[in-house]
DNA sequence: TTCATATGTCACCCAATGGTGACATATAAA
DNA sequence: TTTATATGTCACCATTGGGTGACATATGAA
């Protein structure tokens, strides 16, 4: 029954690479990603969103939309003729975990190793400024 | 003298938002992202690096690292004839505390939230059931 | 019913991107 | 000095991406 899967509808064989992908991908544009931003509150229609954009048209804000949606990125609930958008945030959490989150910690843990040895040097450099000569 | 910041000649007027922007387009392709991962641990020669693209070739090799230095990803180092790579992680780190973070974190208070109100929903049910018609 | 509004879709344009092979240059090794 | 190796650079190609206006459709309001 797969309800909430209907967007792949009878092969899945979208790896979660590709999907990855698809996701770093939709949030390389900013204009993307000021959109996620506005709904991050609450969902939206989508000409409520054409309106937060002046320097767009319609269509590309659209274009815009789509490719979020596509990266899954958004969850489209249409209620008569008005489309509301909302954040799927659930993407975003995993290429953090899967990329960004790896990256900066092992950022962090360099960074400390760095600093335990400017520390040692430190200390050392005193000691032989106190007391020079020593053994070694 | 500006010595590190050789590749800014004249006119730093590049904004923060533009720099942003050019992180986020350099890890938008999957191929940079596993360059990146590569030097995660220690640097790495252009020539090392190539070896490990074997579907790639050396001069799309070389873009990719053109792309990732301008994004300012890379310190490179020249050596006699060869070049080393580096990571550098701060503009990930940037990326991630201005943008990725703040949506992790309002996904995670969200969820909170919703967690708490279904767990009064179901004290309130389990209430019900064991004395029924209460207050309200 | 008629009309205005919100969205969907199409065809087209231009710039940017990712890729290639060929050639040029500099440096370590023989 | 000659030769092999590691990079740098150029010109070119095909595809994708972001943007547009014009037209089509559906639905709430008058």
């Amino acid at each position: 029954m797969q309800s909430h899967e209907a967007k792949r509808p009878r092969a899945p064989e979208v790896t979660q690479r590709e999907r990855d992908d698809a996701v770093w991908r939709a949030l390389a544009d900013r204009n993307r990603r000021e959109i996620l931003d506005l709904l991050g509150g609450e969902p939206r229609t989508t000409g409520g969103l054409v309106d937060s954009f002046p320097h767009l048209s319609r269509t590309a804000v659209m274009k815009h939309l789509d490719v979020l949606e596509r990266a899954d990125l958004l969850i489209v609930r249409r209620e008569g003729r008005v489309r509301w958008n909302q954040l799927n945030p659930i993407p975003i959490e995993q290429i953090h975990e899967r990329w960004v989150a790896p990256h900066v910690r092992r950022m962090a843990s360099a960074l400390l190793r760095l600093k335990g040895q400017v520390e040692k040097k430190a200390a050392q450099k005193t000691r032989t400024k106190i007391n020079p000569r020593r053994k070694r």
